[in-house]
RNA sequence: GGCGAGGUAGCUCAGUCGGUCAGAGCAUGCGGCUCAUAUCCGCAGUGUCGGGGGUUCAAUUCCCUCCCUCGCUACCA
């Protein structure tokens, strides 16, 4: 029997669920019952990742410790695949004693290997740019800017020899198309590696800069970095390294990311395992980002709500089928709710639920309910099985290999010309004609297909599939099904047993609301990124308020009111800006600025702004910085700071 | 700026190791059926396959170049 193990990432607590999230979770299910119809054995592992310094920070905010901060947010994913209809085997948690062992287990056999080692983080650094450089950066040992000698300055830390794996890690993935796919990220990763030496791993901080973390077993004042921790999971889910579980899915692993965390994946990870001397997985599965129209809601409760909304107002089956639908494999898609609602009425309500519905319909009308039982096949059932038979197939093949548009799309072939089957036989022409035999096999030619499809279905649609084979009086049962045989198999639908009268597993729907105005004016802003999976170690807004300040401290701030008399782009980066701001010195201060994404110079010029004038002066890509500008923004906007009315240049802000 | 991915019907996309490869679904228009969830079936489209140049008997498919979009990365104090 093979062995399947489908993992998501383990999700970082520092925000509550979203599409993205539910998106991964429900690819992950889908493959996991998709390897269970196989015939696979299937072992479906999620979980949440919950150390580092963001979460410190954040629990600090929220006045909790971390680890009651990382229970809370924890548990809001662990509530996230029951409602999207997923069923995981494991939920892992970062902090669970026996991962934390693990990683120690791992740390200290890959340290006496001797691929971790204590070395300096950082190097040559130059204090006119404030910036380490590398030694393949500077130029004859000296600042490629300043000209100046660089100063030696370095923190210690530990560092995974990850540079060492880099030539097998090459050969591996040329070796193993399957390795990471769709082959665009398999073509990114290789370029990734062949471009360059890879840099060894810093896997360590000093634990007085954070503790929140797992303890080194060999030095007690370090904690693991995230990445190293959170990596580990996939096998100390499976009781790593004597565990059953261990010996029976590993290396059969098949990881699904978002393909924000490639890099981590894709490199970290398997030269990770390498060191530690076990295989490396089976496959690394990459999807897109959902992209979802900007409205309101995002503003307040961000992406929060969504799937449970649309799980609530649609069913997880419908919600499942769009998205498994939708997005093909590795791009990024478009999630609207106009989208969702245009799927579910052409493909469930009017290609799948009424060819369901009137084929039991006809059932009962021309049959008593009863499945009838086939007599002579003609060459149009022929025809119309050899279609049925390539659907599936191709059905199958796109859904091992993770496209399951293109799988959903094969099946979908079948669908319709199951429709059109019923159109060219016209049933009831025959039953008007008394020709009962040709229409009976002409119903049970339909009947057993939709048996086909429903089977086909239950990875994507659990519910509905289930409901579906009850109701043509199959009750669904794991063990009688043997999905690779399905497409030729023929007469599993037993002649004579009772089907439902009508079905409405599928109903039309609405929209709940007409087409918000806000869609229209500003086309620009209606597609956003919605970040999937989110991952350790992005810099992002704090999570809550900052800790408390004196009074004295805001005194230390100048700010200052200023109009800007010139501003142009930087003449070496393309987010800044150098920006002239009269503040009634005798020269305007220079400040350059990032804003050259949200802002064109002449967006500045002539505007008051607000400025932190007492800021330490500092060059940014060469230019000399006196100030910064401030900007009021939040999830879609930058606004510029500034007084309700006219100050003079160089007016306190207090 | 560097690296990567992509620009094909109104929309979402498939496809071409160069020669019935100009496609599917949705949306639109017209016609048909009545078993059915105002559903289903048939027919009809429209496209300079991003612009320009080159190689070739032949390019949307190969090469060069330009434009645009997206992602990663650097500068965002």
């Amino acid at each position: 029997m093979n062995r399947f193990f489908v993992t998501t990432p383990i999700f970082y607590v520092n925000a509550k669920p979203h599409l993205g999230h539910a998106f991964t979770t429900i690819l992950a299910d889908a493959q996991s019952r998709f390897h269970t119809l196989m015939g696979d054995e299937s072992y479906f592992l999620t979980g949440t990742d919950e150390h580092g310094d963001k979460i410190a920070k954040a629990s600090e905010a929220a006045g909790q410790s971390p680890k009651e901060y990382a229970d809370q947010i924890s548990g809001l994913f662990r509530d996230l695949a029951p409602v999207v209809g997923a069923k995981p085997n494991q939920f892992i948690r970062t902090t669970d004693p026996d991962h934390i062992k693990t990683v120690q287990k791992v740390l200290q056999k890959v340290y006496e290997s001797g691929d971790i080692y204590f070395g300096e983080y950082g190097g040559h650094y130059c204090f006119g740019c404030e910036r380490f450089y590398t030694e393949k950066e500077l130029v004859d040992g000296m600042c490629p800017d300043h000209k100046t000698k660089p100063e030696y300055i370095a923190e210690k830390n530990y560092f995974f020899r990850m540079s060492k794996y880099q030539g097998w890690l090459i050969d591996h993935i040329n070796e193993h198309p399957e390795f990471i796919r769709p082959a665009r990220y398999r073509n990114e990763v290789l370029s990734l590696l062949e471009s360059g030496a890879l840099e060894d791993l810093c896997i360590s901080r000093p634990k007085s800069r954070l503790t929140w973390g797992i303890e080194l077993p060999f030095d007690p004042d370090f904690v693991c970095y995230v990445w190293f921790d959170a990596l580990l999971n996939y096998v100390s889910a499976l009781n790593y390294p004597r565990g059953d579980k261990f010996k029976k899915f590993w290396p059969a692993a098949n990881h699904i990311v978002a393909k924000d965390i490639l890099k981590p994946h894709a490199v970290f990870w398997p030269t990770m395992l390498k060191a530690a001397g076990l295989q490396p997985y089976q496959s690394l599965n990459v999807h897109g980002y959902w992209l979802v129209r900007d409205t309101k809601m995002s503003k307040s409760l961000g992406n929060v709500v969504e799937p449970k909304r649309m799980v609530d107002t649609y069913g997880a089956s419908a919600f499942r089928y769009f998205l498994l639908r939708e997005m093909a494999f590795g791009s990024d898609a478009s999630f609207t709710e106009e989208a969702l609602v245009g799927r579910l009425n052409a493909d469930l309500a009017n290609d799948l639920g009424n060819l369901f519905n009137r084929a039991l319909a006809m059932t009962h009308k021309y049959f008593d309910g009863k499945v009838p039982s086939p007599a002579e096949e003609f060459q149009e059932d022929a025809e119309l099985k050899h279609l049925g038979l390539e659907a599936m197939q191709g059905f199958q093949e796109n859904f091992a290999e993770f496209r399951t548009a293109r799988g959903l799309e094969s099946l979908w072939e079948l669908v319709r010309a199951l429709n059109k089957y019923i159109d060219q036989t016209a049933p009831w022409t025959l039953y008007k004609n008394k020709q009962m035999a040709r229409l009976g096999t002409v119903m049970y030619v339909v009947l057993e297909h939709m048996r086909k499809v429903a089977v086909h279905l239950w990875p994507v649609m659990p519910e509905a599939s289930v409901k579906m084979l009850e109701q043509l009086g199959m009750p669904f049962d794991l063990d009688k099904i043997v999905l690779p045989k399905e497409p030729e198999v023929w007469g599993v639908l037993e002649s004579g047993v009772a089907v439902a009268a009508t079905s409405n597993l599928f109903p039309r729907v609405e929209l709940p609301e007409p087409t918000p105005p806000a869609a229209k004016e500003a086309p620009a802003l209606e597609a956003k990124k919605s970040k999937a999976d989110k991952a350790p170690k992005e810099p992002q807004a704090p999570a809550g308020p900052l800790e408390n300040i004196e009074f004295t401290d805001f005194q230390k701030l100048d700010l200052r009111v200023g109009t800007v008399v010139s501003a142009e782009k930087h003449p070496d980066a393309d987010k800044l800006l150098v920006v002239k701001v009269a503040l009634g010195e005798a020269e305007p201060r220079q400040v350059v600025a990032g804003l050259a994404d949200r802002f064109s110079p002449e967006d500045l010029v002539g505007k008051q702004v607000v400025v932190v004038a007492n800021l330490a002066p500092r060059k940014l890509r060469g230019v000399q910085s006196q100030g910064m500008i401030l900007v009021a923004k939040d999830a879609e906007v930058t606004r510029l700071l500034t007084a309700a009315g006219a100050v003079d240049d160089g007016g306190k802000v207090a």
